[in-house]
DNA sequence: TGTTTTTGGTTAAACGTTTTACTTAAAAAT
DNA sequence: ATTTTTAAGTAAAACGTTTAACCAAAAACA
């Protein structure tokens, strides 16, 4: 039952818990070599663990900070995650949370009563003034990877969504195709607003407008949802905001015997993991998650260290990856 | 710079800090409303959150649970932790961690500095014996998702992994298959043993033995590469121990104008997300996964609750999905 | 009236660290 | 031979809570 503190190496070691805390944490350099022995075989004798409450009490602060994302389930947020967790530095604790808006509120308490020292929301925030003050209020910097963010209140990472879209459209254009649908998930991010606007302008600019827009949940079940209003349309090509929705799209398309790329060309958003593997493999829009999830967590550790600089925002390019489900429009329809 | 603390809340209120100690953690019975009403408002007026930190030193426990998970990239890890975070009750908190074998032990001690009170395994313990003397000796219950564990020494949860492979060996058997290979991952978990076991003991019932056993990376591109030796092995059907690189198979296949299932019929396992949404849509052995995770999170809770209880282990039953990618062997091969 | 109970609080110790300020003995300098 | 410096350590306070033990005044009782 009892847990094994520091009390008890320094007892074992014969020494003060000064001398242990000192040398256990590298700065024993007034000891001598005896005395750090001793307390080094006491320590692993009894198999002393720190205990970071405490420590976390004692030094104000907990090297502990918090990402929130939408769902675990999404793809695009595991990897995000995984990229993060894979290049945090030894001595900071990560932790995860996946939160709906509707416990956003909730999530972000229980991270600041767990200590976090700042946050990651790679998700929207709704209420953003209320969470704004209550963060700003605790002296605990965040950061976003949603567009929708006042450029001077925080720092930010944010890829060329405009841009994407933009490519999108231009590629489809290229092919031949003026017949375009557009899907949307139901509830849009300020992110896939610009990937719209990128769209929608690149096309305009060609004079052409989408013969359809059509919404549905984000999700894989949401794109089958939509393959029925999607063939009515006489659409030759869509561009779906997001992978997952996309694949959704794929699949119906397929039991509806709708033939891809031949049919209708498709392009996604997200460059998923699963875009290359889906039948036929998913033209997409890629965003190199792996860097935005590094340097999402480099800028907020820089926030950390120097907490009054000027507000930062990271900007990464986006790249068309042309893969199987997009074709030059078939002449014979 | 100032953070506020319960002292700042009991000065605001004028009463002891006791009082307010008392009052929001709810044993305030003895406290007059007029005292209750003051000690609310002042917490409200200045923003009060509690430090876990000092309440977790104070009280010696976090109500704080660990759980390690290869990877948050496996669908079928990802849905694991987000089941058990929706389930998880108000007052634990989780912290999930992705750790390779590598980097297992280090994962571990930093989640016990951290503070876990119980541990929850979703993959294999390499050196079981030295992380169970660890965890044994500081009194940190575990369980595992893994059939690979000495059931006397911790809580697990199992799936009937043998039953899965038996059912995915009848189906195909059933459909007139023969000739069937067999995919296994490089680094087979006791879990897929059992598949495997479960698999090759329906065959030999029938007098079957598979065409050919081949192994790849767990992945999506391990199963990719395995195409051209399942094309040589003039197999009817595969069984491959994974859904994901079942997918890479279908996509291989697809590349190399093999036809599923007419040509071959593929069998996978885990009943992944994608499963359903890829082309064609894939016949495989589901697990439940989110009571897997409910389960798991519940019988730690348990364990933490009456930590002398004998240990036990929860079974779930598998099912076949049947979808596309399997049917009766065609006789004009 | 004097005694006991009840009501509504407060005091102070403790949890396990880190860190500032001391101490003491030996070595070096004068 | 005294003083100063250095080397090697220790004592004790503090971080923000919770909780056991205490207390005073008012109410109830005999």
């Amino acid at each position: 039952m009892h847990k094994i503190s520091i009390k008890d190496v320094a007892k074992k070691a014969n020494v003060s818990i000064t001398a242990v805390s000192q040398i256990l944490n590298n700065k024993g350099d007034r000891f001598s070599a005896e005395t750090i022995k001793k307390v080094l075989q006491a320590r692993d004798e009894l198999g002393y663990v720190p205990n970071s409450a405490a420590r976390n009490l004692k030094v104000r602060h907990s090297r502990l900070i918090g990402i929130i994302v939408p769902s675990f389930r999404m793809p695009f947020f595991a990897d995000i995650i995984q990229s993060m967790q894979d290049n945090a530095p030894e001595d900071v604790n990560l932790v995860f949370i996946g939160s709906t808006a509707d416990n956003l509120q909730s999530s972000i308490y229980s991270l600041v009563e767990r200590g976090v020292q700042a946050l990651i929301f790679g998700r929207p925030i709704p209420n953003r003034d209320v969470v704004n003050a209550f963060l700003k209020k605790r002296h605990i910097p965040y950061l976003v990877l949603d567009q929708n963010a006042d450029i001077n209140a925080q720092d930010m990472v944010q890829t060329n969504e405009f841009t994407g879209g933009s490519l999108a459209a231009s590629h489809l254009l290229s092919l031949g195709h003026r017949d375009i649908a557009l899907i949307l998930p139901n509830d849009l991010t300020d992110n896939m607003r610009q990937r719209r606007a990128g769209f929608l302008d690149t096309l305009s600019a060609a004079n052409v407008t989408p013969i359809s827009v059509i919404s549905a949940a984000l999700s894989k079940h949401g794109g089958l949802a939509v393959v029925h209003q999607l063939i009515q349309s006489q659409a030759t090509a869509a561009f779906i905001l997001n992978d997952e929705m996309a694949i959704g799209v794929l699949r119906g398309l397929t039991w509806q015997n709708v033939k891809v790329p031949e049919d209708i060309s498709i392009v996604g958003y997200d460059d998923t993991d699963y875009a290359e593997f889906v039948v036929p493999s998913l033209t997409t829009i890629a965003q190199p998650v792996a860097e935005i999830g590094q340097s999402a967590l480099n800028m907020i550790l820089q926030r950390l260290a120097h907490p009054n600089l000027p507000y930062q925002t990271a900007f990464f390019d986006v790249k068309l990856v042309i893969r199987e489900s997009t074709a030059q429009l078939s002449t014979d329809q």
